[in-house]
DNA sequence: CTTATAACTATGATATTCATAGTTATTTGC
DNA sequence: GCAAATAACTATGAATATCATAGTTATAAG
């Protein structure tokens, strides 16, 4: 599997953050698991992973504890992956990279592909993390992400 | 070069981001820029990459617009490479990672690597961003960032 | 009893990464 | 003026990882 030489050499935290996910496939696969897609087949669709890229990816992110892997169903025998505490947490650098890329990774004229809202206040929060309507910075707990009509026609043609 | 296929597929700004800078080397390049390290030696010892490795990564960041390069002595001729407004504007997703990894990827009972402090208020700033002094979640500008003596002595050690 | 579904595994070609060594253009020490 | 040092890389061949494509397993549905 990948590489893991520097993971003791250093007590860098985010040495070791990128050497646990530091890579292309396990970050939209955490990505997937956080829109609530759960089942192999789904995570396949949505990545645009290979079976054995998605099958090593999931196999590394239970061993280092980030998701578990469940039966959904016992006959036929089926399983989903789930976020544990360890994985929800890791949220925050999921938004961070999103708002970056919001910021920083359009072509043209395009629009966000992500809204996000602050719960119960219900204002729209800007790239910076600010509501606009409230003013405050909103924690990742009180944001309400909603996807564009585009993105959400991307992913429906993938399914 | 690393793969790019997913990069124009789609309109999702965290696959869009994955691939400009999820994987592992470019992480700790780009810390190192955070942290002032400019030079292609020092990158290279602080980041343990190989030269090609770093000449590589260093390229595709400046192709993608996240770094320039420089030349700080004209005879004999010397570069060093310096983030542009995009690159630290990737500051957010750095400082979500080394969170996430100061709170999951300690082993025993290791410390903090590094602290933040609130400037101004001074206080300091816990790993969910909130001040334990003030009580207000701190935006990034408004951090300062200081090194464990375990952790500079560490960086000491490769420079 | 044929086809479908979900969750994978197998295989061989291609691409990336690694460890190690070497290059180039100066400058510094003697 | 010559040898060693410095900084920023490039070259090479072996080890690994990834890709596209196809196949497997176990069960259910028609």
């Amino acid at each position: 599997m990948t590489v893991r030489k520097d993971e003791t050499n250093t007590i860098c935290p985010i040495a070791r953050s990128a050497w646990r996910v530091g890579d292309r496939w396990t970050i939209l696969i955490v990505r997937e698991l956080f829109m609530g897609v759960s089942r192999f087949d789904e995570l396949q669709a949505q990545t645009e992973a290979t079976p054995q890229m998605l099958a090593a990816r999931l196999k590394r992110l239970e061993s280092d504890g980030l998701i578990e892997r469940r039966a959904y169903s016992e006959r036929p025998l089926r399983y989903e992956y789930l976020l544990t505490e360890m994985g929800r947490e890791f949220y925050p650098v999921i938004l961070a990279l999103r708002s970056w890329g919001e910021r920083w990774c359009k072509k043209g004229k395009e629009k966000l592909a992500v809204h996000m809202t602050h719960r119960g206040c219900g204002g729209e929060v800007g790239l910076d993390n600010v509501c606009k309507t409230c003013g405050s910075g909103v924690p990742p707990a009180s944001l309400a992400a909603s996807l564009s009509p585009q993105y959400a026609r991307e992913r429906a043609r993938r399914a």
